[in-house]
DNA sequence: GATCGCTGCTAAACCGCTTTACTAAAGCGG
DNA sequence: CCGCTTTAGTAAAGCGGTTTAGCAGCGATC
């Protein structure tokens, strides 16, 4: 009943474990005859290698892992993430690799990676300061981080994260917009500071605001789900400072504070402009198409994964020039007349 | 500079390997300073135990696959799979497994299958001959199948696909339509016969359709995508029979209906009723938000674990009933006047 | 006829861990 | 003081493959 090993397969071939292991990996070795008969039985028997026999001998898993900072839930409820797996996807399958979903398991990101049999890790939105770098480091596995800081260990594939969200701010500002909120991104784990990603939209927007002299907007932390979204929304000032402009770190959190709005009566964009940041495919549908800082998400992946798959071959990379962002317009954003007189005529 | 192993821990410590071991794995059976010593020096060298050999020696690996019939980059179009990922993920976090993608390698899936190192497989919409099931089989892995029929070997969650397909028929019928559009899922894979969850779908529309004594259906085969929903709106009959209802196998391809009809100057729902099938959350979203029918994503996802989990630990268990779905009626559909009229009008 | 180089195959070491079976020493009741 | 159970630890046998080093046979070469 138990699994058929490839001493079952030799014994009843007659030959040595080593002829039926070259009869997969290394056909040219064996005699026809014998490479045919081998073969035969192997599949009779219903033969195939243990994966992790294979693992352990060869020093190589055929998979790759993907380290995410939180629960597969809220990190899921994100496109962000499946528009990067498309790019990773793309390359592992053109590599034969598979990849390996990796969130912390018992709250610990660390435990979680000891766990992982992989060749390679590409790891998500960690901060520089988080305790899994260290394992990541001392275990030796080839590594690319995706939207944090690089180090000379390991290569970092980032956007430019910064001149997206001045470019954001910007296009409010020319819209006449001069009462702000800015929706942060959360820490990707608890007890850790928010991560670099965060840190340079948040200079971006600032960096534009002050040199238009704008009044300081209100921030408030929103998580990337369009219930956060919402939540952030009804969190704003209502009447006193109102703003007329949010800047959202995320399409997901741009969009739940677009139905708050409309739930509660507001005209978007008559009423509050919003833009988003990533330009998922969603915001092209919604109701009105969100106006966002595009990124190109899926090139990210696969960028993370091309430079992953070049240092698991023992090619050293350095981390490339960040990608470029760009602004989309679509309909979430218009003019903004006169604040008083809007808040009289209301 | 090559990794630090088991043996390395114990000389250091001036120990067994199996005390080492047991320090980590069965605390009890070593003795209180020897024990403290035996980690420290492993936290000292950095020591993690190879996750193949443990796999290997353990019998176990800790994670699950999930087999994907089609590229990544085809199925992460599609929130359906994130949302399902939602609900595996809760359960995989709550036994510390991580989430192994598995997509067709080289074409082929079966020696994907292989490759993998996983204690379960969670296989999704699979046609019942698709010889990927075999390969399954013949390993003894655990599996749970979704979105496929079931087999005494293995238990599948699916849900009342005709069911929620006849509502969606109905819905339309009552709204006055009787010129319709099916758009039918794609086989899983090449040279696969459709899935028995598409060939359930359309029985139900079907059913709805026959009985209400409608004209026959045009059908047209869309992927699960909006790009794939806008080529099957512009392949849809313009003037003649021109159906007045499109119902959707997915929510994508009833967006991607939705926008090519819009840009081609149709009103939605007006000139064009939509109703799609899944309810991803995005549907709540889009302009107009879309009618569909509900079904459980998530829950799916949950129960699917769940399952593989009890099998895992050799409990036998049986599919169970189909999950319920339920059509949530929004925008995208509106009552039908009288097609001639219609036609005189434009 | 000894030597050489192939071809075709195998024995055995190894990958890094877990676990079973066993031993030596210590504790303990009588 | 003696047999008996615990306690603390070890040696060695797996787990299921890959791979190195080497051996036997054999026709060609000199």
């Amino acid at each position: 009943m138990s699994r058929v090993t490839i001493a079952d397969v030799a014994s009843a071939a007659g030959v040595s474990k080593t002829a039926v292991s070259f009869a997969f990996n290394n056909p040219k070795r064996l005699g026809h005859a014998t490479l045919e008969r081998v073969l035969g039985v192997a599949e009779d028997l219903g033969y195939m290698p243990h994966p992790a026999a294979r693992a352990l001998s060869m020093r190589r898993s055929g998979t790759i892992g993907l380290l995410i900072p939180q629960r597969l839930s809220t990190v899921f409820a994100n496109p962000f993430v499946s528009e990067l797996i498309q790019g990773l996807g793309e390359q592992c399958e053109e590599h034969d690799l598979t990849l390996l979903l990796v969130p912390p398991l018992d709250g610990s990101l660390e435990s979680a990676i000891r766990q992982a049999s992989v060749d390679g890790f590409i790891s998500l939105g960690l901060s520089p300061d988080d305790r899994a770098l260290e394992v990541l480091d001392r275990l030796g596995i080839p590594t690319v981080l995706v939207d944090s800081d690089g180090s000379p260990a390991h290569p970092a594939i980032n956007i430019d994260d910064e001149g997206g969200a001045e470019a954001a701010a910007r296009h409010l500002l020319q819209l006449g917009h001069r009462q702000f909120a800015i929706l942060v991104l959360p820490p990707a784990r608890a007890q850790v500071n928010s991560t670099p990603t965060a840190t340079r939209r948040l200079n971006g927007y600032r960096k534009a605001l002050d040199s238009a002299g704008a009044p300081k907007p209100v921030t408030v932390v929103a998580g990337i789900s369009v219930a956060a979204g919402a939540r952030a929304f009804d969190s704003l000032p209502k009447v006193k400072d109102r703003p007329t402009g949010v800047l959202a770190m995320s399409d997901m959190a741009a969009i739940g504070v677009m139905s708050a709005a409309q739930a509660s009566g507001l005209r978007i964009p008559e009423d509050l402009s919003v833009v988003g940041f990533d330009d998922v495919p969603a915001s092209a549908w919604t109701n009105p198409p969100l106006t966002t800082v595009r990124q190109p998400i899926v090139e990210k992946g696969r960028l993370a994964a091309r430079f992953l798959i070049q240092r698991m071959k023992g090619i050293k990379v350095e981390s490339p020039a960040p990608l470029s962002t760009s602004l989309v317009v679509r309909n979430s954003t218009s003019r903004h007349i006169d604040s008083d007189l809007q808040i009289k005529g209301r």
